[in-house]
DNA sequence: ACCGTTAATTGTCAAATGTACAATTATTAA
DNA sequence: TTAATAATTGTACATTTGACAATTAACGGT
């Protein structure tokens, strides 16, 4: 006897919404936009949609990251299925949450316009939809647990950047003060960093020396245990 | 204007699976089941069950571990939404899967023999249905990045338990030796563990005294960051 | 050409932690 | 009493971390 369903079961909407977190060289950013249908149509929100037919989770969120941000290519990590029964008023809708990691010199605000999307500061995020808001703490958490031991950070780089940009971008995720000499001592002894001739002289007269990643030594370690993040107990 | 539904949209059914490992003092262990119903009917299988309405995804996986082994207020923590569109056969149906940590010794067969559980040796596990191979690969892998930072072993074993029970069970997580004088130094260190007066003489002649969790110290401990787990570079 | 300003770069020492390695002890059974 | 078994304990060396401040490079103005 063959079965054509379960029967006697409820399906509900699935959907994925994804978390994306930017770096502009001094703090650490998220892309909402204004939501555009009912309900709650307006409200900041995180940018999202509804996983389609034959379509995995995964691939659902790489389709909606592209459609904000035009970006392919890049980190997309699951968080965490948020399947509370009344999370969405209208209808039981369970939401797959990923975060992504982008190099905001990548991204054109252009290409989007139709969402109205906008970044905002970590510290100054607005009021949000549904259970957006945990998501975000959820995924800050994540990103920090995460960067501890894997060199994730520097998804958020461009090809090119400074020590202190990085030092900047460890301080956000942190939210602490890092002492510089021991930071870099620290980061240049994975081996990870490749120094440039080139100098940003942005920031300082002086001028900080541009670093790019060793890719290959990038990918081999990814993997393994590192021990990055500030001192046990500075958090 | 108001709305009643997403219109559409389609819905999907979704489950909970939990991946369930055990500790009997020498080996880590897994507790799966025969499946009961089409497709795949008996064969092994994850506990799962379809996630029911009103109901979050945490108490669904809670519900479905009780039913299986009777124990409720177990370490239980989400490990990954699954939800590749044609993971089973019949029809789409996402699953969440959880991951639980139970001490074995609080686990009685009798409660869900329905079910026919069954443990297994993490190294000898059967063909699963589905994708469930993955799930438990993915568990495993989780439950070794987590056990290298937080002390959340412990969960797996008794009240009373002695060192070399607990460093079977973190030899058995990472699958590597360690060191008795190093690991014992080590463990010590973190004040978690309570000397007892009582030895424990079924695996040796001299007999290993007990230890017993500092509970206190271990709620605050939990979430902060350790550095258990092997050398890096030795997994 | 010199000076002041700004921020990047570099070094050292002490303390804590990790690693490698083996002798001693408690208990039981013969 | 002895032999056997597994638990317990210690030490020296290497590595990593943490705290701390002086020097350097480049720019703009004098």
């Amino acid at each position: 006897m063959e079965l054509k369903r379960y029967n006697r079961q409820n399906r509900m909407l699935v959907a994925v919404d994804c978390i994306i977190f930017g770096f502009d060289g001094q703090e650490i950013k998220l892309l909402l936009i204004k939501r555009g249908f009912e309900p709650e149509k307006g409200r900041w929100s995180l940018m999202g949609g509804f996983v389609q037919p034959g379509e995995s989770f995964e691939v659902s969120a790489q389709r909606v990251l592209k459609q904000l941000t035009g970006l392919e290519n890049v980190y997309l990590e699951q968080l965490y299925a948020f399947g509370d029964p009344n999370r969405d008023p209208l209808e039981r809708t369970a939401s797959i949450a990923y975060f992504a990691l982008i190099d905001i010199s990548k991204y054109e605000k252009q290409l989007s316009d139709h969402f109205h999307p906008e970044w905002f500061s970590l510290k100054k995020v607005p009021s949000l939809i549904f259970d957006h808001k945990e998501m975000i703490q959820m995924a800050k958490e994540k990103l920090r647990y995460k960067s501890a031991f894997q060199p994730v950070l520097f998804e958020l780089l461009p090809a090119k950047f400074t020590l202190p940009q990085l030092q900047n971008l460890y301080e956000g995720v942190y939210e602490s003060h890092m002492d510089k000499r021991n930071f870099s001592r620290k980061v240049l002894s994975t081996g990870l960093l490749i120094k440039q001739k080139q100098k940003d002289k942005a920031g300082s007269k002086k001028g900080a020396f541009y670093y790019k990643l060793d890719k290959k030594k990038y990918k081999h370690l990814f993997n393994s245990f590192l021990k990055f993040g500030p001192e046990p107990g500075k958090i």
